[in-house]
RNA sequence: GGAGAGAUGGCAGAGUGGUCGAAUGCACCGGUCUUGAAAACCGGCAUGGGUUUGUAGCCCAUCUAGGGUUCAAAUCCCUAUCUCUCCGCCA
């Protein structure tokens, strides 16, 4: 969530900004809006506060034994008037909240500006794409073949976007998480973390999933009007963060370094035919999720380094990747700032995204009301989250068995990979 | 799943209809004293929102959450959630 200030104080500006992203704002409704507003609360407030002055001078009358008789008629209409007014307020604060819960971030200054996916910026490139010689076959192939994937068994369990692996290379996947993990938390310095997977309607307010995006999301428990609802996350980025929700963090303990491996589930319902062969884009997949909370001057650097995290996971496994910073256009709802880490693979030619990388600033800390307190500050602030994925965990066991494929069609096991998995060389 | 008890500020814990946003203790911050520290003493110390040039002042809201009763609710009523104790079941 924008800054009120921004919505009521620089509407065009903010406009202007957000028609960087391709996000149209209603100006005129909401200055109508805004106007209608200030009125309504300022003399909504004014009549509760004559309200609550006569009653507490019935009170005090009470208490010195006189007649409150006059005084409880001067109360008469006022209550209804209040109600009224009331109801009237909550509604239009209610309209209000609805449209900034649905403005996306601003995009950062050093973002480029940009339409769509086309004019994002490549930075870096790390590593060189092996030449074979031979015919390169993709995972889904390779996988079969060495009786490791099995698409079609997952149909018949679930249905499409769902996988089964096997053997060797569920035992490689596996692998690769307890690697990613171990690397994270051994020398980048953060803190696993064993979190839910399913959450609260408040956790996806906080993160930003909702109110926009439920659709995207396997919804397992319907809110009723007791209850909220429960949901499988799409991202461990919305337990880990929602940690903070609600909380005062002191300025000593930041910034917060978590991470966690954990399923995630997507219901992909904007992607049909995209990338419908192989581990590309399902359902469920593992992924290790790094989040930090920081001080907003430190946000900046922290994605740096964040990004830099996921990248050595890719340096240490020998895997060629290019990082690009997303353009306005491009960038997902909450975020300030994005990198991409796209990875080699050979099969398709071409780099596929393997990591998102984002500082949200104080976005979702604005929605979540996540805090800390500087010694020296008379008020709490809000901080900065950032959240990137290190890595996905499915995708990089297809670059894996794409980049380390041989021609026998059997695959090489990567080095930092053989002690996680007996010691083997080879699999096939 | 059955029975019962509870939820108050960073923590502990008073408060059962009216100057209660809330006693007290601890923690924390500032000061006095001290060579320094501790102790003692003095003072300060919730959050969100509105108004405003204002981190000044004033106002509104908040005692788990949402409804209700009342001129007035931390306090009474209803619902939900969570926690604890006992029983059952279970990895």
């Amino acid at each position: 969530m924008l800054d009120p200030k921004f919505l009521r104080n620089e509407l065009e500006v903010t406009a202007e900004r957000l028609a960087t992203r391709g996000f149209i704002l209603d100006v005129d409704r909401l200055g109508k809006l805004e106007e209608k507003r200030k009125s309504l609360q300022v003399s909504t407030e004014e009549l509760q506060a004559s309200r609550n002055a006569i009653s507490k001078s019935i009170g005090q009358a009470k208490a010195k034994g006189e007649d409150v008789a006059p005084i409880m008629a001067k109360v008469g209409t006022l209550g209804a008037e209040l109600d009224a007014k009331k109801v009237e307020l909550a509604a239009l604060l209610e309209e209000l909240n609805a449209i900034a819960m649905s403005v996306p971030n601003l995009p950062d200054e050093s973002a480029p500006i940009g339409a769509d996916e086309s004019e994002n910026v490549e930075i870096r490139r790390w590593g060189t794409p092996k030449e074979f010689n031979f015919e390169v076959k993709d995972h889904v192939e390779l996988g079969e073949t060495l009786g490791g994937l099995d698409f079609k068994n997952a149909v018949k369990l679930t249905g499409s976007r769902f996988i089964i692996m096997k053997g060797q290379i569920a035992r490689m996947h596996r692998a690769l998480a307890q690697f990613m993990l171990d690397l994270h938390t051994t020398e980048h310095g953060y803190t696993e973390a064993y979190v839910p997977l399913l959450v609260n309607e408040d956790s996806l307010l906080g993160t930003g999933q909702l109110p926009k995006f439920g659709e995207d999301l396997f919804h397992t428990k319907p809110a009723t009007e007791e209850g909220q609802g429960l949901s499988l996350i799409p991202t461990a980025e919305v337990p880990l963060t929602n940690i903070a929700r609600d909380s005062i963090i002191d300025e000593d303990d930041l910034p917060v370094m978590m991470t966690a491996h954990t399923p995630c589930f997507r219901s992909e319902a904007g992607s049909y035919g995209r990338d419908t062969r192989g581990l590309i884009r399902q359902h469920q997949f593992d992924k290790v999720e790094l989040v930090q909370l920081v001080k907003p001057e430190d946000s900046m650097q922290a994605l740096e380094e964040l990004t830099g995290h996921a990248e050595t996971v890719l340096q240490k496994l020998g895997l060629p990747y290019r990082t690009v910073v997303l353009c306005t256009g491009d960038m997902g709802f909450g975020a300030a700032k994005t990198f991409d880490i796209e990875v080699w693979l050979p099969a398709q030619d071409t780099f596929r995204e393997i990591s998102s990388c984002s500082n949200m600033q104080d976005f979702q800390s604005r929605r979540m009301q996540a805090r800390f307190k500087a010694k020296s500050a008379k008020k709490p602030s809000l901080l900065h989250t950032l959240n990137g994925s290190g890595l996905a965990v499915g995708r990089t066991l297809v670059a894996v068995l794409e980049n380390y494929q041989n021609e026998d069609g059997s695959i090489t096991v990567p080095e930092v990979l053989r002690g996680y998995m007996g010691g083997l060389e080879t699999i096939g």
